[in-house]
RNA sequence: GGGUAGGUUGAGCAGGUGGUGAGCUCAGCUGACUGUAAAUCAGCCGCCUUCGGCUGUAGAGGUUCGAUUCCUCUCCUGCCCA
């Protein structure tokens, strides 16, 4: 393949109880400093963000979604106006989701057989089918400078035939994948299915990894599982890639906490719908948990949502202001909330990799624990920052 | 002053033409959300000691076993006429 060229910058310390490594990610559109995060855009779009506003939160890789990018406005019609990038003028690095995904999130939309899946729109209810050739054809089409092969993820509760079932055609559509792409200046990454069964888990990474992917994604740990079996997932998962040299990407996380456990776990990459999602609902992240600006003690606090906050709601307004553009349903409070939320998380990430950089992070786990909160587990929330 | 239509839980309504009115939509309160069918969804939203109980249909009387409903008077609101 070879449209990614991955470096360690600083390997885990032989002492230090962690696998959290610096790197740095070359992509055709420009670099990646990791451990990152990627906010979602779906649609081709950020919800609520002008890519002004990805810039000005520090976003350096945004994720797409090829199902739905297939669906509307079609992937020939963003080809013929010359690809991905230039239809949405995002000119950083993008990664286009596989559609995978939406065979769970869509599941009473879609009948999975051993080709392929077909699904109903959930635009129009019309029929489609998406393999893996197909898969790989639309991210071609659509340019992106990571693609993904087709998988099947499971959930928690799906039983280990169902999981050995869905991980064993996870890995035959990874072949076909990478059989299927054909396009030197995009990167191709592989998934790793395996739910939480630790030997199908085992298997699917050591499975994965023998392909020569550019980046090896983890699947199906966003679902209801708790954080206390997703990171004895990774502790079973990554210490079997300690010897490969590509970026780990854990898919579908993004609360602060689990971001930080991963890391420390060995996590390079990390996309999530979590930060963004959670703003337009007004829920703000702070060091130490969130607030939700809806709340009535909001209405008359002249302080910004978080002090030291360098973002383009805390700038300049308080939160008796994003209290009252929610409350009016106002279209500001969503794009506010947004860069909020989005600059916490990439800010935490930039302060994860200056300890990395420094070799501290291991001193320094417990004051970013701190910072994180509990979030994914609705338990923490503070009152002021 | 006469006529007429009305007065239901914060607002707006539904319903009820003698037999258990707490139903809806807003507003309000709280929570959830993790590779986005999500500016969405859920719970609460008269009072209490809440697996139940009590009160409540403008007010006061009356008829009746029983009244939100029928009768009388009063108050309030809209409209029409003087």
């Amino acid at each position: 393949m070879s449209g990614a060229r991955f470096e360690v910058l600083v390997p885990p310390p032989a002492e230090g109880g962690t696998r959290a490594r610096l790197g740095r990610l070359e992509l055709a559109h420009g670099v990646v400093e990791t451990p990152q995060f990627m906010p979602v855009g779906t649609n081709a779009t950020v919800k609520a963000l002008h890519p002004d506003d990805l810039d000005e939160v520090g976003a350096s890789i945004i994720l797409a979604n090829t199902y739905h990018l297939y669906l509307r406005p079609g992937h020939e019609r963003i080809r013929n106006l010359g690809g991905l990038h230039r239809f949405m003028s995002w000119d950083g690095p993008i990664l286009t989701d596989s559609g995978g995904f939406q065979v769970v999130s869509l599941s009473d939309l879609r009948v999975v057989d051993d080709d392929g899946v077909t699904f109903r729109s959930h635009l129009d209810g019309s029929v489609h089918r998406f393999t893996p050739e197909h898969a790989i054809e639309v991210q071609e089409a659509l340019g992106s400078d990571i693609a993904v092969a087709f998988d099947q993820p499971v959930t928690p509760s799906s039983s280990w035939d169902v999981v050995a079932d869905a991980t064993a055609r996870t890995h035959r559509w990874a072949e076909r994948s990478l059989a299927a792409h054909d396009r030197p200046d995009q990167a191709l990454f592989g998934i790793v299915q395996g739910g939480l069964e630790p030997d199908l888990r085992a298997e699917s990474v050591r499975f994965i990894a023998s392909l020569p992917f550019d980046g090896i994604c983890l699947g199906g740990l966003a679902g209801d599982e708790t954080p206390e079996q997703r990171e004895a997932t990774l502790d079973l998962a990554i210490p079997l890639l300690d010897d490969d040299p590509r970026p780990r990407y854990l898919m579908g996380l993004g609360s602060p906490a689990d971001l930080l456990e991963a890391v420390h776990r060995g996590v390079d990459l990390f996309d999530s719908v979590l930060p963004a999602r959670v703003a337009r609902t007004g829920q703000l992240w702070v060091p130490g948990g969130r607030i939700n600006i809806r709340n009535t003690r909001y209405q008359d606090d002249p302080e910004p949502i978080q002090a030291d906050c360098p973002c383009l709601a805390c700038r300049r307004f308080s939160r008796a202001y994003l209290a009252h553009l929610f409350r009016a349903k106002e279209l500001l409070a969503y794009r506010l909330a947004t860069c909020h939320n989005l600059t916490f998380t990439l800010d935490f990430m930039a302060r994860i990799r200056s300890a990395l950089r420094t070799s501290t992070f291991p001193a320094i786990l417990p004051e970013l624990r701190l910072r994180a909160g509990r979030v994914h587990d609705g338990e923490a929330s503070v009152q002021s920052a």
